[in-house]
DNA sequence: TTGAAAGCGGTACCAG
DNA sequence: CTGGTACCGCTTTCAA
C-alpha cells in the first residue's frame, strides 16, 4: 500500500497532450488559451483531480500568499481575536495565514520567528507580551514587512500599532476612585514587556497622587488560574482592597472567581475591572467592566498594513488606538467604610 | 527602497567558495564534512544572515514537515485544545502544524480541505461537527494521511478517534433523574453532525424511558451567546425545568448566564451539565458539571498517527476514547415539587 | 495560440 | 571529503 503521489502539472499536460505551459496558463488564467485546449486540459485536471502545488509555485513566482501571525497565547481571547481578525482580512485579498504560540516564551518567539522566514511569509505580524529589542532587530535586518502591536520599533519595514496602555489604565484607576474606592489591588503577570507595565504604571501613579488611598500589588500568570491564584492572595492581605484593577480580562475572570470563593460578592463588596473585552467578559458573573480594545480592528489593520495594495498603514508608520472603558456589572460605589484598615503595601 | 531578497543557499556557496552541495551537506549536518570547510561554511551562513528556505527544501526532498489541521471554531476552547496538543506533539517530531477555521461551514471544510492538499501538507487532521462523507471521500482518493474525530471513515489512509456520546450523555441524564430531577431540557446547535445527534438522542432515549420524566428540546449557535438565548427560551417555557442538559461547555457558559440573568439559582433552583470539560468549566460559576473529553490526549495521539514513526495508532485503525463524568457545583439533587406543571414538549 | 527551456532554492546521487 | 548535476513542481520569458 504505497502512498499515491499527487498528480503533477506534467502529468496533465502529457494527458492533454499539451505542453506544461499551456497547463500553467489555463490554471492562472492568463494569456489566451484558447478555448478547445482549454477544455481539453480542464477534462485532464478533473480526472486526475489535480491541485497545483502552492510550494512549487510560491517558488517558482517567488513569492508568497501567507501572512505570518505570533502571539503570546491563544487561550486568551485576546489574541485569538486579532488571529480570526487578521485572517479575514487576508482571505479577503486571498492570503493564507499561519499562526505559531510562543507561550510567553522568548525562546519560542525567536524560533516562531525563524520559521517564518524559512517559510518566507509575505508579512509577519507580531502581537506578544514577550518581545525584545534584539530579537526584532533581526528582523528588521531581513527586510521582511512587519507589524507589531504594542512595541514601538522604528525600521522602514515595520508598521506599529500602539495602544496608550498608561492613560487608559488611569482612567479605570480615576473612575474607581471617584466611585469612593480608597483599597486598590492591582493583579497582574509576570512580563518585562514595557506597555503592560506601564499599566501598573498608571496604577501606581494615580494612587500616589491621592494621600487616601492605598495599593497593593500581586503578580501571578496571565490565566484565569493566575487570577484566582491572585485573588487568594488578596483576600488573605492586611489592606483587604474594595477594588481590583486586574491587568487584563483573562485573569480578571480567576480574580472574580476567587473573590467568590473567599464569600466575597462582586461588587457589592469588591469592584473588579479588566482589559481588552474579550467575549467572555460579558458571560463573567457579573459582566466585567473593562478597556475595550478594537481587537477587531487591529487584526484587519494588520493584515492590510501586511499586503501590499491593502490599503493599509504604510510600513515605518505608527498607529495608536484608543480603548474605550465599558462599565458594566462588576464595578459600583464603594461600600465599605472609609480609610484604610491597614498599612498600605509599598 | 527595495526588499533585499533573503540569501540563498549559492550566495553562502559562493562566499565560503564551496559547491552547493557542500552547503547542503553543512545545513543538514549529513557526510562528513572537514571541519576547516564546515567552519568556512557556517561563518558565510552567519555573515549572510542565510536561512534555508523550507519550501523549497520540502519540494526537494519530495515530503513536508508540516501537518494540517481543520476545526470548527477556534474559539470554542474544545478545539483550541486540541489544536495545542497537537502541535505540542507534531513539534517534539519537529513537525510545523498550520490550523484552519471552518466556523461550522461546509464550504470552509471544503477550501480548508483544498488548501492543505494544494500545501502538500504531510498528514491532515480533521476535527469539525459540519463534516460531510462526500467531501471526505474526496480525500480518501487523494491518498493523504487523515485522522478524523468523531466521524467514522472507512478508507485505509483514515484514522478514526471515536467517543460514545450516546452512552456518555446517557451517564448525564441517568445521574440527573436519579438525582431527583423530572423536568429536562436539553440544548444544543444546529447540527447534521451524526455524533452530536446522537447526544440529543440519547437524552431523549433516557427520558422516554421514565414514564414520569417530561423534557424539551431547544437549538441555537455554538456559543455562550447561543446557550444564553436558549435559556431565555427555556425560562419563558411552560415546562420549567430543573435540569438542563447543554450540548457542550462552550453553550452551557451561556445558559448559566441565562438562568441568572432570569432570577433563577444553579443549582439550587436549576442544575445545568456541559460537555468537554474546557479550561473555562471550572471558573464558571458555579464551576461546571461535565463530561471530560481528554483532548489533550486526543490531539497528541492525532499527531502521532500522521507521523510516520511517532507510534501512534495505525492508519485504518478505529479507537473510541471513553469521557469521564465530573460532578462539580452545577449540579444539585432537584428541590422542586415532583411532578411537571404543564404539558411536556414533543 | 503554443512550446522549449531557463530558472526558483534546495537535495541527493554519482564521480573523483 | 568535495564537486557536478540531474531533478522537485511550477512560472515565465522568448520564439515559433
Amino acid at each position: 500500500m504505497e502512498r499515491p503521489k499527487a498528480a503533477t502539472l506534467a502529468d496533465v499536460a502529457r494527458r492533454a497532450q499539451v505542453s506544461n505551459a499551456t497547463v500553467s496558463r489555463v490554471i492562472n488564467g492568463v494569456d489566451v488559451v484558447s478555448a478547445t485546449t482549454r477544455n481539453r486540459v480542464q477534462r485532464a485536471i478533473a480526472e486526475l483531480g489535480y491541485r497545483p502545488d502552492e510550494r512549487a509555485r510560491a517558488l517558482a513566482r517567488g513569492q508568497s500568499r501567507t501572512l505570518g501571525l505570533i502571539v503570546s497565547n491563544l487561550e486568551n481571547d485576546f489574541y485569538l481575536d486579532i488571529f480570526q481578525a487578521l485572517e479575514t482580512e487576508a482571505r479577503r485579498w486571498d492570503y493564507e495565514v499561519v499562526v505559531a504560540n510562543t507561550d510567553y516564551r522568548t525562546e519560542r518567539l525567536v524560533s516562531s520567528i525563524r520559521a517564518m522566514v524559512a517559510q518566507r511569509v509575505a508579512g509577519l505580524a507580531i502581537v506578544v507580551t514577550e518581545i525584545e529589542p534584539a530579537v526584532v532587530r533581526e528582523l528588521a535586518a531581513e527586510g521582511l514587512p512587519v507589524v507589531v502591536y504594542d512595541c514601538a520599533v522604528p525600521a522602514a519595514n515595520f508598521a506599529t500599532i500602539q495602544i496608550d496602555d498608561y492613560s487608559s489604565t488611569r482612567r479605570i484607576v480615576d473612575y474607581l476612585y471617584s466611585a469612593g474606592h480608597r483599597r486598590f489591588a492591582f493583579v497582574g503577570h509576570h512580563t518585562r514587556h514595557e506597555p503592560l507595565r506601564a499599566r501598573e504604571r498608571a496604577f501606581r501613579d494615580v494612587l500616589r497622587a491621592h494621600p487616601d488611598a492605598f495599593f497593593q500589588i500581586v503578580t501571578d500568570a496571565d490565566s484565569p488560574d493566575g487570577g484566582l491564584r491572585a485573588a487568594r492572595t488578596l483576600v488573605t492581605s492586611d489592606l483587604a482592597p474594595t477594588a481590583v484593577v486586574c491587568l487584563n480580562d483573562f485573569m480578571a475572570i480567576g480574580v472574580m472567581k476567587g473573590l467568590r470563593e473567599a464569600g466575597l460578592r462582586v461588587p457589592e463588596d469588591v469592584s473588579v475591572t479588566g482589559f481588552d473585552d474579550i467575549s467572555l467578559a460579558k458571560f463573567a458573573s457579573p459582566a466585567l467592566t473593562t478597556m475595550a480594545v478594537p481587537r477587531e480592528w487591529i487584526g484587519r489593520l494588520a493584515a492590510s498594513a501586511l499586503i501590499p495594495g491593502a490599503g493599509g498603514i504604510a510600513l515605518g508608520q505608527e498607529i495608536v488606538v484608543d480603548p474605550e472603558l465599558l462599565v458594566r456589572d462588576s464595578t459600583a460605589p464603594c461600600r465599605a467604610p472609609l480609610g484604610p484598615e491597614a498599612a498600605p503595601v509599598r
